[in-house]
DNA sequence: TATTGTTATACTCTATAACTATA
DNA sequence: TATAGTTATAGAGTATAACAATA
């Protein structure tokens, strides 16, 4: 019985749920919400697009995405145009604030969240971010 | 600017919830939800525990476990016994027919669930399990 | 008084499906 | 008619607090 191991699930999902307790504080004190903080990366990293792509983008449903649009695009850190071609689509797209609170949310989070690998040894705790980033990659 | 790199986060997340993607229909094949098999788990793994501690093993509320343990018992997959020396406590554990069907339920799951790992080569799919394993039982 | 398990309540998410305006 | 965005409704999930039994 020697292959005995914890589904992969059962060992990911404790550490999610410990790096979106680090992430919430942080979140709050620049008042931004998880959904927020997730459109303004995508928005970030790959300009402008429609509202149904990104909510698709981020694994939502375009209606559950628009009360955190219309948060973003009031606190000035998004910008919803519409589409000259077609006036039926916004054309969205990241403000130089919303890059600039992204970022700054981003170094804040990227400095606190390393901590949940803090039992691995130094080197396979770099083995271990690059396997992770090559698996996200190349998704 | 070099180092840019998506948040832990933002790289698990997606991979946890391909994950339960996979195993709900397994679930549902055996007729368990996830919090059923995430108690079946923690019993066959931790034999006996009050319901309290239960919940707290497993990241939820006590109340929240209720229905729960309600369904494993009716499906005698789980056995509420009073502990006699404090009648306000029950006393939990797996049946030996919940440890069956944990057992095939695991099975069916990990022989699904590397799939998620397959864009890394063998090598480093191999290193990552054994990070991520190292990663959870050192918490 | 404190604790275990339970129930009840309200609250938050989420999914679904209508609705509008454009095409 | 089909699609983008929006709104409304209902359903599921969750947290909180009250409750009964026991310590």
């Amino acid at each position: 019985m020697a292959s005995e191991r914890p589904d992969l699930a059962a060992m990911l999902y404790p550490l999610v749920r410990e790096l979106i307790a680090i992430e919430l504080p942080i979140l709050a004190g620049h008042e931004v919400s998880m959904w927020g903080y997730s459109v303004l990366a995508a928005l970030d990293d790959t300009p402008v697009r429609t509202q149904a792509a990104l909510a698709t983008a981020i694994g939502a449903d375009k209606s559950r995405i628009i009360g955190t649009l219309d948060e973003l695009q009031q606190a000035g850190l998004i910008e919803r145009t519409p589409d000259p071609d077609d006036r039926r689509v916004r054309l969205l797209s990241i403000t130089p604030r919303g890059r600039t609170v992204r970022r700054a949310i981003r170094k804040d989070i990227q400095s606190a969240e390393l901590q949940v690998l803090d039992s691995l040894p130094a080197a396979d705790r770099k083995t271990f971010l690059r396997l992770l980033q090559q698996l996200h990659t190349s998704r």
